[in-house]
RNA sequence: GGCCCGUUGGUCAAAAGGUUAAGACACCGCCCUUUCACGGCGGUAAUAUGGGUUCGAUUCCCGUACGGGUCACCA
């Protein structure tokens, strides 16, 4: 039978099939990242199944390694595919540009139905216009081409002659696009323009590509940013000139940087890669982005905390949101902070001890005892060097550091704490938390002031900072009693003037 | 500028004609405490705006404002 018929055997029936469909651009945006985790979950809710599909129709932008990133972001976040370029499928190729001569078939076709034409215009001028800022009105594509007699459009194009291929869009009408979250969207075909299908280069623009492809594909839900949705009324009359189902749309509204500006790399917002260079976890940056323009329904709108799984059990299309979402840093941070605390302490000293390891040299400091202080105080990964460079090296500090208004404990008192300690301290064989806890509360005790005047000016002398991963004794017990003692007399020194 | 879309506290958002308009982050306060943090408790704060429809509008309709998207042989 024939190749169009062939291609059409090919496509799995009767099951859902969603794709992500990234270009490679040599990085994750939070966006596309969020795209994708939501076209992973429609698969896997229904049981259906997720496709890996490159577009790199664009020859001018092409980037090395950029697929890499891609395979290396979905296994890293755990949305596995199904079908792709690297493990295959039934409907391949799974690269667009190796799917060339596909295209160019199916825009001959078009061509044949009535739906498409050639068009021998130059593009110089329309091209230069594009550049010009788009403030004006701007023309539509109108030309000749578009009624010239079939036989002699394609003597010229067998011919050689430059050329592109063009969707031919009734003047009259309107044409009705169905979203799933935002619903029917009607437009006059008057302000749809003929756009071009087939680039001069052969290869097809994003919207013949994405068509062909998804109906080829048998794609049934397509999942894509919501730039896209003043072109969708444009598929409904490509898929109808074809003759195909229109698969289920659902448009997703940007992820901002504010109330004006989405999210860009140009602008330094952070891509996936850049969120876990910076210290934090796939499974917080994944919670957090699935609620970013999704919220569960019912008794879960509350709901704040799902694994992969459990999003992929509850994830409805009808909890997608149409406006836009501001990216909040601070509550990812949050939220970040939250998975840290749930991690087991092996869990989170797997993960915090290279970074340790890279700030604190000292080799009888116990790496794991720095990661059970610190765990529960750091929100990302990238916050501990300075939650624990005092470790290393007593910092210089400020002696005003002393000064506590709360438990009333002043410059003077502190030196007189610092004094009556270090002689306890020295004769303390048992260097616990617990022992030096006993015996400094005991000296609390006898002096007939509270635990705090104490421990706060020893914390104080013994890490030089405002804001400690533990308390006095913990502290001491970590560093050890020559450390300790040491740093308890420099601190008497600076106190004393001296 | 044309066309399309959107608009609940600072932010994410629930509530699909009748609610004291949830919850979370952030912020503030209090408590606990070996400072901060952690934890516990509490608080401030919202339906952009004007008209309709309705016994009743956050919810439905229209206008206005503001914001976003788009108008390429880029995706």
């Amino acid at each position: 039978m024939d190749f169009f018929k062939e291609m059409e055997d090919r496509i799995p029936k009767g099951k859902v099939r969603t794709r992500f469909a990234p270009s490679p651009t040599g990085y994750m945006h939070v966006g596309n990242l969020r795209t994708a985790l939501y076209t992973w979950l429609i698969a896997r809710r229904n049981g259906g199944t997720f496709i890996l599909r490159i577009e790199d129709t664009d020859q001018g932008r092409l980037v090395e390694g950029a697929v890499d990133v891609i395979y290396k972001t979905m296994a890293e976040c755990g949305l596995d595919h199904d079908e792709g370029p690297d493990v295959g499928g039934p409907v391949g190729p799974y690269v667009q540009s190796q799917r060339r001569e596909l295209f160019g078939k199916y825009a001959r076709l078009l061509v044949e139905k009535g739906g498409a034409y050639y068009c021998f215009c130059q593009k110089d001028e329309e091209e230069a216009e594009h550049d010009e800022e788009i403030g004006k009105q701007v023309k539509k594509h109108v030309c000749a081409c578009r009624d010239l007699p079939l036989s002699e459009a394609l003597a010229r194009a067998e011919a050689g002659e430059p050329c592109v291929i063009r969707q031919r869009i009734p003047h009259e009408g309107t044409t009705t696009f169905h979203d799933a979250s935002f619903g029917d969207i009607t437009v006059e075909n008057k302000e749809l323009e003929d756009q071009v299908l087939l680039k001069s280069d052969g290869l097809p623009t994003y919207n013949f590509a994405n068509v062909v492809d998804d109906h080829l594909m048998g794609i049934t839900h397509v999942v894509r940013g919501s730039e896209y949705l003043s072109s969708a009324p444009k598929y409904n009359l490509l898929y109808q000139s074809f003759g195909w189902e229109v698969p289920t749309y659902v448009h997703c509204s940007p992820v901002m940087r504010d109330a004006q500006h989405k999210m860009s790399k140009r602008h330094g917002d952070p891509s996936y890669e850049d969120l876990i260079r910076e210290g934090y976890l796939t499974e917080a940056v994944l919670n957090y982005v699935a609620l970013l323009g999704w919220s569960p329904k019912g008794e879960m709108a509350d709901r704040e905390f799902f694994t992969l799984q459990e999003l992929a059990e509850v994830f409805d299309i009808s909890g997608i949101s149409k406006s836009p979402a501001i990216f909040d840093i601070a509550k990812l941070r949050w939220m970040n902070a939250e998975y840290m605390k749930k991690l087991s302490p092996e869990a989170f000293y797997a993960k915090a001890e290279p970074v340790l390891r890279t700030c604190i040299h000292d080799p009888s400091i116990d790496l794991r005892k720095v990661a059970a202080l610190v765990q529960s105080r750091c929100e990302i990964l990238s916050d501990l060097p300075a939650r624990v460079d005092f470790i290393d090296r007593l910092p210089e500090y400020d002696p005003a550091l002393y000064v506590h208004k709360k438990s009333k404990t002043t410059l003077e008192n502190s030196l007189d704490s610092l004094q009556a300690a270090l002689p306890v301290l020295q004769k303390l064989d048992n260097w616990t938390n617990e022992g030096l806890y006993e015996v400094l509360v005991a000296l609390a005790g006898e002096k007939g002031v509270k635990n705090s005047v104490i421990l706060w000016p020893l914390r104080v002398a013994v890490s030089g900072k405002e804001s400690t991963p533990g308390g006095a004794t913990e502290l001491c017990a970590l560093l050890g009693k020559q450390e300790s003692l040491a740093r308890i007399e420099a601190g008497i020194a600076l106190l004393s003037g001296k």
